[in-house]
DNA sequence: TATGACATGTTATAAAGTATCGAGAATGAC
DNA sequence: GTCATTCTCGATACTTTATAACATGTCATA
């Protein structure tokens, strides 16, 4: 018999999928906004992949459930996905992956295998120092920071 | 009268961009591969260029000069470009640079305008310690790193 | 002169992203 | 309620960015 799955907060087999989409929901009214039926469903299926996806996967699957989408519907979503902090693009792969810290919008320290393409984000503890002070010898005014690591993760490490 | 232009390395209208581009061949040569005169135009017209170049840009100049040009070829030459470490990829405008310090290949760091585009590299003096922790407490093996800064550089503050 | 390696040309197509218009639902003023 | 405003979403068409697949040319050397 298998075990009975892990039903812990971001455990078991959905990792608290509804958990976090209702913390979503309320983030969003909080600001006024609403996360509306197929933006929910945006952000579940981007929380449901194990990678980073891109704007084609996650309309297939919408097509799969609701007939023809066409693409902007989608990009709707995940503009405003990313306006709300909820998902970053991965500009390394032209795709998205759900945040996971969303108390407040920040910038993503990715790190993306190569090999299975799984994508980890680790929270900036604090701006870089040295980032800093070349912009300030540049007098350049940083709005924003994309900083993606490539390589291999220590699953596809193991596997070699 | 126009004080007459300064003829130092790396000055005057050209920056100096017959030696760049020689040393670029040299390295080629030093390494069996050869810096073709598509090539090396290809490569030109990104050193002439004040910001990015998108391969559709260069692909214009290119058809100006040699009539019909067809996406693949620019490409591939900018492939090989990259692939020398003489330019580098600019991911946050899908662009292209020349690469400043040609000497080995290496991650770029780009401050990028986003008000009139131009792209600054800074050399990554070592590897960011805090990078390196993360990835070593993640068992990650890093292969490479994108870093891309984006805000207002230093003119168009002044401008504004 | 073959033969192989490499570079380039050529055609077609895939993948990613956007502009624009219009219908319908939700919100709030009156 | 109903009117105007705003937001959301569907639909059509298109632009931009990138690659696959195959043919041709060029050059060195066996
Ligand atoms: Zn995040
Ligand atoms: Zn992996
Ligand atoms: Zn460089
Ligand atoms: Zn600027």
């Amino acid at each position: 018999m298998t075990p009975t799955p892990d039903r812990g907060p971001d455990r078991g087999p959905d990792r608290g999928l509804d958990r976090r989409l209702d913390q979503a929901a309320e983030l969003c009214r909080a600001r006024g906004q609403s996360l509306t039926p197929l933006r929910r469903r945006v952000l579940e299926i981007v929380l449901e992949a194990d990678r980073p996806l891109g704007a084609y996967d996650v309309l297939e699957i919408l097509a799969e459930e609701r007939g023809r989408v066409a693409p902007p519907t989608v990009y709707r979503s995940l503009d405003f996905l990313l306006d709300q902090g909820l998902v970053h693009k991965v500009l390394s792969v032209n795709g998205f992956v759900a945040c996971s810290d969303t108390a407040r919008p920040h910038a993503a320290e990715l790190f993306i295998c190569r090999h299975c393409g799984n994508a980890v984000e680790v929270a900036r503890k604090a701006a870089d120092p040295r980032l800093e002070e070349t912009a300030a010898g540049l007098d350049f005014a940083i709005e924003s920071v994309v900083l993606e690591v490539r390589g291999r993760c220590a699953d596809c490490r193991a596997d070699a």
